[in-house]
DNA sequence: GGGCAGCTGAAGGCTTGCTGAAGACCTGAA
DNA sequence: TTCAGGTCTTCAGCAAGCCTTCAGCTGCCC
């Protein structure tokens, strides 16, 4: 497992280097915003291990441009304060979890292993059910060879229950994933989404692929419906 | 989702039941370990949160217990100081995930979330019973073979029996699961999608899955029927 | 036979989901 | 800046079908 560290405090990132490396994970280390982004964004890591005050350019900074170049590592913060807007600045740039300093080793090495585990079972970038394909990466649809354009929102809608092919999906889910917003949002919105997409991907081959789970929200079928 | 809170502190409990509630979670609330304990093991909770300062039963132990009693709950525990020794105990005695007090209302959502999706994940998604399948994660039936339409209620009745596939269940606990209601509600309701479920998966195919065990509630037979 | 627990058909009320339309919003070009 | 094109959200009406309640019934046990 390939871990990036980005820490300005060289003795702290070395002593994780080590303890790290002796965990059997493979180590790289920045000492900056810049570079990290630049290591972040030319090898593939697993995780990023992110401090969030850094010289040149700030954890949070790295964090978005990370998310904004595609990059689908886990990301871990580094909080300094604890303080609240710090944790949920975090997880709105993107981040997957984080640590307030000072943090314990141990925790370290147990969140590194819970934020692998999740980003490995990341659904793959090309989902394919039955003539429908799926491309996360592309960002395109075709069904039985045909190329379907669809509309950013349709599509985001689409690419989280192909991720989840064949079970069912809530609409509050979805609103979360795709809209990223409270469990306030309407549903409504949700299903106005599902019909224009419906009406793209299956009504006019005469299929089924997006079907309605009463009281549980939607299921995209795994054999393309 | 079913959060149990072992919190002694009446108002900070009760407070969260409010503020979870309004989340979307469906919360109870236990004052000291030993009820907290009994009320875990009783019910099946996806997650609970545990605060390590308790009369009768202190956090550790009420985690020990419960992981040692078989349950597959996500725990997540409140530690007052923020000594590493908490943390890494916590970790120990089977938690998955701990937060300090005094903590954000947002960050313990985010956390408490994140540790459902990992639970979620490793919870068992298919359960198998004869020729009789229930995939909770498709909210699928299926007898021989045959796929089987269930309305929404009759459907969570069914997943509630099958995760319990081989024991008796009282109707008052099917009610407070399924339909989340307090003990004045009407067992009558049970009967009526009890039968339906009937009239669905066992009538048929000429099978009983669905036993009555007159005085306790329902079982569903670990066979299938 | 009496009493109790459980079963089930029917029906009204109500929730849920679908969809067309309208206006807000965003983006890029002139 | 304004405009045009397209996209997103909100709203309201409608249809489908689900849930609960009720009442009468069966069948078990004493």
């Amino acid at each position: 497992m390939r871990v990036l560290v980005v820490e300005d405090e060289r003795r702290l990132a070395l002593a994780l280097k080590h303890g790290l490396t002796a965990e059997g994970f493979t180590v790289d280390v920045a000492h900056d915003g810049l570079s990290g982004l630049a290591r972040a964004t030319d090898h593939s890591y697993d995780v990023v291990v992110l401090d969030i005050m850094l010289p040149g350019l700030n954890g949070y900074r790295v964090c978005s441009r990370l998310r904004a170049a595609g990059s689908d590592a886990g990301i871990l913060m580094l909080t300094a304060k604890d303080g609240e807007w710090d944790e949920a600045e975090a997880l709105d740039t993107g981040a997957d979890d984080f640590l307030s300093k000072p943090f314990s080793f141990v925790v370290l090495v147990a969140r590194l292993n819970a934020l692998a585990r999740r980003i490995g079972s990341r659904a793959p970038r090309r989902t394919v059910l039955g003539d429908l394909v799926v491309d996360s990466a592309a960002r395109t649809c075709t069904r039985a060879g045909t190329a379907i354009p669809l509309t950013p929102r349709e599509f985001a809608v689409l690419d989280h229950l192909a991720r989840r092919a064949g079970e069912a999906v809530s609409k509050r889910e979805i609103l979360e994933q795709v809209w990223d917003s409270g469990p306030d949002s309407d549903p409504n919105t949700v299903e106005v989404h599902v019909s224009a997409l419906r009406r793209k991907i299956d009504t006019p081959f005469g299929r089924a692929a997006v079907q309605t789970v009463r009281g549980a929200g939607y299921r995209l079928a795994a054999d393309g419906g």
